[in-house]
DNA sequence: CCCGGGGAATTGACGCGTCAATCAGCAGGT
DNA sequence: ACCTGCTGATTGACGCGTCAATTCCCCGGG
């Protein structure tokens, strides 16, 4: 039997039909959102979205290069989805490859000028895509939920990063 | 802070910092989780979340068949999408296409009994799955404030649906 | 000196998505 | 009959992601 007890029918059973409304409707819409909004960026400047985030991180690095390693690592990316996407980059002159001298193996990324010039074209257009999109969609009291939904998740999320 | 212009600074400016964070949390979060949800699904029973939603609607459909246009409508997907997606399911033996009789080159897609075999197996655990890393992070007012959320963002994009 | 590891990065195969062509039938108009 | 155009569906090219090898180099033992 199911108990009905009133604290905890979570954990247990599937989710009513409520539920996976919502679980659905989240998830094309926000689904619907970002695909939106990377179509946009690429009208606007000709960039996906992992182009944007890779030279937004080169951007800021200091020197404005990264070690591949430490590049992966601070935009989440597996390893070898960045050195696909540096090769499709590479080859529209966005970034360059360098050996490093440092670490035996390692592999420097540098922002090129043309890259630097693309995404400083494309920031702000895509900012203010994120706005009309995003920011101007949600009262302020939505904005907040959904940021505490993002922590929630998150936080539910992050702890059982593997089986 | 962000000038408080009564009026509403609304459609004008970039995001401020703050909303920028949101918008990043937000984005990154959702990608996780599906792709989680994905893995699993995949994991516990060798379907993608594409192939998830093709079968849930062709076991939903009277007849367990359906035309091709109808299901993509029904999905939301472009015709090309599915028309991908349906080949490489069907090399699987998930589904079938037969040429409609009734609508000159309409293709009917059909469910066969091993794709609904495999819908069936998947079910279950796809909606524990569901319960465990999205219902079960939420409290019930943050649930509601999801559904919020996405009624929001899609009000707001639905519209202007494309030039 | 050779050999087994191990870390950094790349490669290949394959599924998935999108966009732009293409194809097959079926109008209508002249 | 002959173009024109429409709708339904498929195809091809290419970008993107993941997983499983693979390469390169260095290091520590024997």
């Amino acid at each position: 039997m199911t108990s009905a007890t009133p604290e905890r029918r979570r954990g247990r059973q599937l989710p009513t039909a409520e539920e996976l409304r919502i679980w659905r409707d989240f998830v094309e819409t926000t689904e619907a959102l970002t695909s939106r909004v990377a179509a946009r960026l690429q009208l606007d400047s000709s960039l996906s979205s992992g182009d944007y985030a890779v030279l937004l991180a080169l951007t800021e690095a200091p020197d404005q290069r990264m070690r591949s390693s430490a590049l992966a690592a601070h935009i989440g990316w597996e390893r070898s989805r960045l050195s696909h996407h540096l090769g499709r980059m590479e080859r529209r002159g966005l970034i360059r490859r360098e050996e490093c001298a440092t670490v035996p193996r390692g592999a420097e990324v540098h922002l090129t000028p043309s890259g630097a010039e693309a995404f400083a074209q494309a920031t702000f257009p895509h900012l203010r895509t994120i706005r009309e999109l995003f920011v101007d969609a949600l009262t302020p009291d939505q904005l907040r939920a959904a940021g505490d939904l993002a922590g929630a998740l998150r936080e539910h999320l992050g702890p059982r990063h593997e089986e």
